[in-house]
DNA sequence: TAGATTGTTAATCGATTAACAATC
DNA sequence: TAGATTGTTAATCGATTAACAATC
């Protein structure tokens, strides 16, 4: 019998629908089901079921014919999947207004994204309190995330500051980078950066609203 | 001579990727390039060439054999193509930290994009001063959208009030949200919203990141 | 047993890419 | 003219969906 198929040869189509049936799942279960159909996922989730079947075989069969997936069980299932049953530590570098907002978001750490030290250039701003941190003076952000082996990296700092701070990290051995400021930043190698650039959504967006 | 494609015929891969077609371009610009052949805008992307212009295609005839795009007309076209040859007025919910950072945010002013008015539920922020604007109250919200006649909508504030305000807002008139609260948010009708959830995006990269 | 729903195959559909004639 | 690069066709590739036998 096969076991799993090669990472490799999964679409990235199919890991990017992973968190969506995570999140549908999330609210079956807050809901109290104990077992979602795939039309059930199908209906929140906008996916068709067929695709919903045909994804989760490629990591093993999680369902039974007659009654349909268990909602715990195919919770940690995806999770294993995706490594997010486990704590990812991270660090925040920029303690202004966006960095104190996400520093206070409950979504990261919700879903296993601690935040561990907070970052500042700004003098007048490091020793200070956000959230549960004391800013950290950002000269001694690098020692700190190799010590530390973190691995994931979110920038909240001026427009200016972002791809100094990115090639930092990346040299630190931070492998993921959650950009939130207003520029573009890019690094060598295999880190892989996020711009969370709602622009990008809200031109694409456009073109479908010009035409409604 | 068959004129452009019908819009509805046009895949969404296409129009997802005219935004980076536009900031690929915008930097050609900033370097002086007056042309840009489909072999440099590959290099910028990392979308192959023969996609390019097969996208552009769509559209209709904007390069010359042998010469390549020229820059000017090319960034005109599909700013034109996607609407953002225009200038769209925005509303910002939420005047707390993550509404002030929004506010102060230059990327959606430099695109086009136009706060016109930053409200906020809370007596204590109303009338307080957040970058150019006087924040005003909520309740006024409604009316002022109707009225000045806003399609789009900018959500910056605390889980629980989010679906009610995207509501309120949806009834309104606006037709794109822009949901940066940590709250998913979902309206019916042809109302678009795209949630800002970076967690998503971390989830899907995790798994790369741990079979690297 | 009858009804439901998975896992899986096969068919469809669409998007990507390679190749090249047209032409600047 | 020779070199370059588009616009476009044809070939490839992969993903989506429909259908259904397996089975709970």
């Amino acid at each position: 019998m096969p076991e799993r198929a090669n990472a490799g040869r999964i679409p990235a189509g199919v890991i990017e629908r992973l968190p969506e049936y995570l999140n549908a799942l999330f609210r079956f279960r807050a809901e109290g089901a104990h077992t979602v159909s795939s039309a059930d996922l199908s209906s929140v989730t906008g996916i068709n079921p067929a695709q919903i079947r045909r994804d989760l075989t490629h990591f093993g069969s999680f369902g039974k014919r007659g009654v349909g997936y268990p909602v715990a069980a195919l919770i940690d299932g995806i999770q294993h999947i995706l490594g997010s049953d486990q704590i990812h530590r991270l660090v925040l570098v920029g303690a202004g207004n966006l960095g104190t907002a996400i520093a206070s978001y409950d979504g990261l750490r919700s879903r296993g994204f601690h935040i561990v030290a907070i970052f500042d250039a700004e003098p007048a701003k490091v020793g200070r309190r956000v959230g549960d941190f004391i800013v950290k003076d950002v000269s001694e952000m690098e020692e700190f995330v190799r010590d530390q082996n973190i691995h994931i990296g979110v920038l909240a700092v001026p427009q200016d500051a972002a791809q100094g701070v990115a090639e930092s990290l990346a040299t630190a051995g931070v492998r993921v980078l959650l950009n939130y400021s207003s520029s573009l930043v890019a690094v060598g190698g295999d880190v892989v950066v996020h711009n969370t650039d709602p622009v990008r959504e809200l031109l694409h967006t456009l073109f479908y609203l010009s035409r409604a």
